[in-house]
DNA sequence: ACCCAGGACTGAT
DNA sequence: ATCAGTCATGGG
């Protein structure tokens, strides 16, 4: 299994072998969380970990992984695979919804990823599909970032985007989006907010100073909580989950108010709602027979247009 | 042509 | 505090 891969010239590969702890690699790099991994023909997955580029693929019942100074502690915390999942999963109420988003994909893995490219992509996913987002985040690679191989490039940093241009990064396919990054590269570079600050404290108040920043509502803070900070108790509710989560516990109630949405998840799937959250968002966008049929709604008619429409 | 997309911001009630 | 309008762009 030797794939070709565009090293540094001076850095030497690492190559590692660790334990999946159940790892789905496809799940887990499709579920909407990372942008920035391609799957090679053969199945393997091109990415980035620790701002390093490596190739990672499961072979047998072993995760491997190679590239120029990739540690085991580095791709152990990138995939979480130090963490108890078992117990975490075991916390997890009586829920047959869940169940089944659970044996959809029992691999799925929450990643901890670098919170400045996190915050990057999640400012660029309002009303933007996941493809989307893979693509801009493609583009900022190509446009900003520094050349480390053949074709690929780092993901550039606070300070680089800072001394770009609103209208060069809306070259970037980033549409109104483009000042939300613009600002928010800014007030990083500047140190108005300090990710690594972020790391330290509680989530509470790491999700209020996450929302000083420009283009950082109440899901995108949860989004970079959960995917690079690993707050498992974060919770974001965007279009597909909040359909879910009405459709399937508030009978497709439309007149439920999002608010509730909010307090019912935080209260109900426990401590570790984060991961169900990911179960449940992974389930309804790859498994077609997820969600039951949209309850129809048959049209009332007023008698006067009954002879309009003959 | 139409509708939707891992929403956030703004200004009017 | 709540609520509609608006913000670009591409996929299906």
């Amino acid at each position: 299994m030797s794939t070709p891969f565009p090293f540094e010239p001076g850095e030497p590969p690492v190559s590692l072998t660790l334990m999946t702890h159940g790892l789905d690699l496809d799940a887990t790099l499709t579920s909407g969380q990372a942008f920035s991994w391609k799957r090679t023909p053969t199945g393997q997955w091109r990415g980035w970990i620790d701002g390093r580029p490596c190739l990672v693929w499961i072979q047998g019942d072993a995760l491997r992984a190679v590239g120029p100074g990739l540690t085991r502690d580095a791709v152990n915390t990138y995939f979480g695979l130090d963490l108890p999942v078992e117990e975490m999963l075991a916390t997890f109420p009586s829920d047959p919804w869940l169940e089944k988003a659970q044996e959809f994909a029992p691999g799925l893995r929450i990643l901890r990823q670098d919170p400045w490219e996190t915050l990057c992509n999640f400012i660029c996913s309002s009303l933007k599909q996941i493809v989307q987002i893979e693509q801009i985040n493609h583009e900022l690679r190509q446009a900003f970032g520094e050349k480390v191989g053949a074709g690929l490039n780092s993901f550039p940093d606070a300070g680089r985007l800072a001394l770009a241009t609103e209208a060069k990064l809306r070259a970037c396919k980033l549409g109104f989006r483009a000042r939300h990054l613009y600002v928010a590269a800014r007030q990083i570079a500047a140190s108005e907010v300090s990710l690594e600050r972020v790391a330290t404290l509680p989530t509470e108040e790491a999700r209020e100073e996450l929302l000083r920043i420009r283009g950082v509502g109440e899901k995108v803070a949860n989004c970079i909580l959960l995917f690079a900070f690993g707050r498992a108790e974060a919770f974001p509710i965007d279009v597909w989950v909040e359909r879910v989560l009405r459709r399937l516990y508030f009978n497709n109630s439309q007149r439920i108010k999002h608010e509730r949405l909010v307090t019912f998840a935080n209260s109900h799937f426990g401590p570790y709602r984060g991961y169900a959250q990911q179960f449940l968002f992974h389930w309804i966008r790859k498994d077609p027979t997820a969600l039951p049929p949209e309850k129809v709604v048959t049209p009332r008619v007023r008698k006067a247009d009954l002879s309009k429409k003959g």
